[in-house]
DNA sequence: GTGCGTGCAAAATCTTTGCATACGC
DNA sequence: GCGTATGCAAAGATTTTGCACGCAC
């Protein structure tokens, strides 16, 4: 059973914020949404990933499709757009229970760790009101070097 | 006489750091280097920029060239590469007066303007070493909207 | 039934690479 | 002179788009 197409909890909402602009909530939508919700937040996904792991589970979607939802998800706020460099963007879910989060990258693996820091949010907000910007979100990257890493140097 | 090559202050720098690699001094590496040092600490250029800019200064640089000196300044110090969304990875000098800095971004029109803050980099700083990364730099980038695209919203 | 969304393939971007030649060292 | 760097053009990678058909509403 757990071989059909997951369920977006966003369903409703999905379906509420399409409707409004006189869209609709196709299968491929839904799958695209899903895959986020079934990886959980924490996950980002490449374009290709998200074709690829959905051709895994059985759910045939164009990869035009797939660009052209994500861009839809990202306009209308169920997911994130990230840029940590390397290789093409990334997707990730955007959750409300979780606001703005960072990420820390490290520059020899690429491995990802995500946290939060209200300090950050709240000095983005200052200097965007010191100039009259209004913000919307903010995004920390950290480029670094992992415990792993580091260990790697020390052996050679 | 400003028609000639602008020499980059960080020339002899430059041409240590290449020399230590075994690599060379060359007139296109002066140019590119130079066009960011003219433009100054604050002015972002993609790739493309950084080749029709040459060109306009009577200073013919073929793009594969561009794109190869910019990896090699990136990756030398001499130039940061960012990725503030929207069509493709943008450059802007690394000046050691001028350590980790933000971008506020504007979703609406792209204007983009840059802050610095401590209490940012603190906050990175806290969350690599709570998991044992270390830290090589940080970049905030806040999405937001302008005084002037808020005007526009209201003008409506 | 109407018209938005999809799949497919072609096109448009953006970036990298192979190879012969040029030139910094 | 040796070997790296360049220019050119072709190849790669990623993302977008035109069009006929299918399906959500």
């Amino acid at each position: 059973m757990s071989q059909s197409t997951p369920l977006p909890r966003f369903e409703g909402t999905l379906e509420i914020g399409l409707h409004k602009g006189g869209r609709r909530l196709t299968p491929q939508r839904r799958k695209v949404l899903g895959l986020f919700e079934d990886k959980g937040a924490g996950i980002h996904l490449s374009a290709e990933e998200v074709h690829h792991q959905l051709l895994k589970a059985n759910s045939r979607v164009s990869l035009a499709t797939v660009y052209r939802t994500l861009r839809l998800l990202v306009d209308m706020g169920f997911l994130h757009e990230l840029e940590l460099s390397e290789g093409g963007h990334r997707f990730e879910l955007a959750s409300n229970d979780q606001p703005d989060h960072h990420h820390l990258v490290c520059v020899r693996c690429g491995r990802t760790e995500e946290f939060e820091s209200e300090s950050v949010i709240q000095a983005g907000r200052a200097a965007a009101e010191k100039i009259g910007f209004k913000l919307l979100e903010s995004t920390l990257n950290v480029r670094s070097v992992c415990p792993e890493c580091q260990n790697d140097d020390l052996a050679k």
